[in-house]
RNA sequence: AAGGCAAAUCGGUCUACCGCUGUUCAUGUGAGUGAAGAGAGGAAAGUCCGGGCAGCGCAGAGUACCGUACUUCCUAACAGGAAGGGUUCGCAACGGGCAUUGCUCAGAGCGAAUACAGAAAGUGCCACAGAAAGCUAAACCGCCUGCCGGAGCUUGCGAAGGCGGGUAAGGGUGAAAAGGUGGGGUAAGAGCCCACCGGGUUGUCGGUGACGGCGAUCGCCGGGUAAACCUUACGGGCUGAAAAACCAAAUAAACCCGGGCAGAAUGCUUCGGUAUUCGAAAGGGCUACUCGUUCAAUCCGGGAGGGUAGGUUGAUGGACACUGAUGGUGACGUCAGUGCUAGAUAAAUGGUAGACACACACCCAUGAGCAAUCAGAGGUGUUUACAGAAUCCGGCUUAUAGAUUUGCCUUUUGC
RNA sequence: UGGCCCAUGGUGUAACUGGCAACACGUCUGAUUUUGGUUCAGAAGAGUCUAGGUUCGAGCCCUAGUGGGCCAA
């Protein structure tokens, strides 16, 4: 399984999103939270990601920037097992990713707790 | 040598692996794959000014509103910049006056600051205090003086008090009291007179100009506040890249409410119309208002509702950058050569590991010194400061670890 | 991206044309009451978000910043 992440793994339509806020489930790894929905995507990919950093706690652009880099390539590197999962059970999934800690974090614990949220992912939607 | 201020430049480098966004080339029917090369700033920030660009049919006039404010120049333009002028403050040579080695006035020069048009067009305000807070000023305490008065006594001098006059030198009030200092003068005083300084008017010379020099003349002419209203001069049409144009997709030229293509009189008439005169309401657009202008008849305004939720252009070659020459005191201009230097779209330019440089902190062999202390090979630790393009430029303001260069100032040491 | 507004005791608000920063609630102390509440009397608590400037004098005027809120889409 490619390491590449491209334009087509980011989430744009706004009313996926809407739907992944109305509908969809809620998992917690810290400093994430993750809202999550099973449902049909524009690209041919497993899953589309919204990473997103609140303004109010990060006044700084840079800041900002920082924060959801830093997500975005941990997702990268970890992202392999949710996948495979995904494309093994033909399903498409949607998902959104809010950074809620009150400062940035290491690499090392970013990584931690991305395997984790997923695990954690693949765990409800086989519970289901 | 150290410190401060100002200006300018820079503000990490290299290697490996894994990625992100465009471009070009190759390959492939295609999805795609591979290679090459590019990919944040001096402030990208704040959004405080100015412009380019676009739309408002045309981009009009006046008023209102907003802004700017020493001069000249630079510039596409500016509230920006350059040079110059004035004013204020600090240091202060030479000098003047009185006195005699002190006080005071004034000030070449040097440095710093400066939102710096008009207060003699008008209006308002100047609390408290004070007699008075402003056209021609004004007597609270004082000072001087005329008359009355008479305590007293040294018997012709006269205190207190009263009525009047002169006086802005002194005191007092206040942020501010009607030119300043010194001298003469006087009953006491006063630009009343004089010297120096300041000021008004005016002539002349220099300067593009702000303004300055020199002279004449006037004893002087009149507080502050315009970051109060205002006046004068100059500038500004409004909106804002979510502007705007195009392609594609979708749908409803449907529904409801309001308004509209006027109207009147007279003449002629083949009764279809037509001519003249009067008259011109309501609405929309253009700038808030007025004027002016303009708009259509399947039209205009409003309501409720339905659909779409993509792409291209705008949009990155420009008031561009660098180098050289040249004009200018300078900002900057001109000419020649060379270069192409982000273009994302919930928003790319990153992550991990290692090495290096710089800087800082700590430890410390050692050296200088009587000492306090200073320097410091080496070692350990900390890994960058402020901060992320979003239509583009020119400025301003604010943030910024540290490094380098230049100029000025201060202090110390040595000669 | 563009535009607008606000900041004053612990809290909510005043402060006229620039002239001693006021009021209510709350807090504290005392009185009344067996105790608490109510009521009465008294007290403390700010220098006006920050830094400059204009002015004799600034919460108010001007400039720059900080923080908070709102609008268009």
């Amino acid at each position: 399984m490619p390491l590449t992440f491209g334009k087509e793994y980011k989430l744009c339509s706004k009313r996926i999103i809407d739907a992944v806020f109305d509908q969809g489930e809620q998992v917690k790894a810290y400093p994430y939270i993750a809202r999550y929905l099973i449902t049909g995507l524009p690209e041919p990919v497993a899953f589309q990601v919204v990473f997103s950093a609140p303004k109010r706690t990060f006044r700084k652009a840079h800041e900002r920037n920082r924060i959801k880099r830093l997500a975005r390539e941990t997702f990268r590197l970890n992202k392999s097992e949710l996948e495979m999962y995904l494309k093994n059970q033909n399903k498409q999934l949607a998902l959104f990713l809010v950074y809620t800690a009150p400062k940035e974090v290491s690499f090392a614990e970013n990584q931690k707790a991305m395997s984790k949220l997923q695990k954690k992912i693949i765990d409800t939607i086989d519970a289901l």
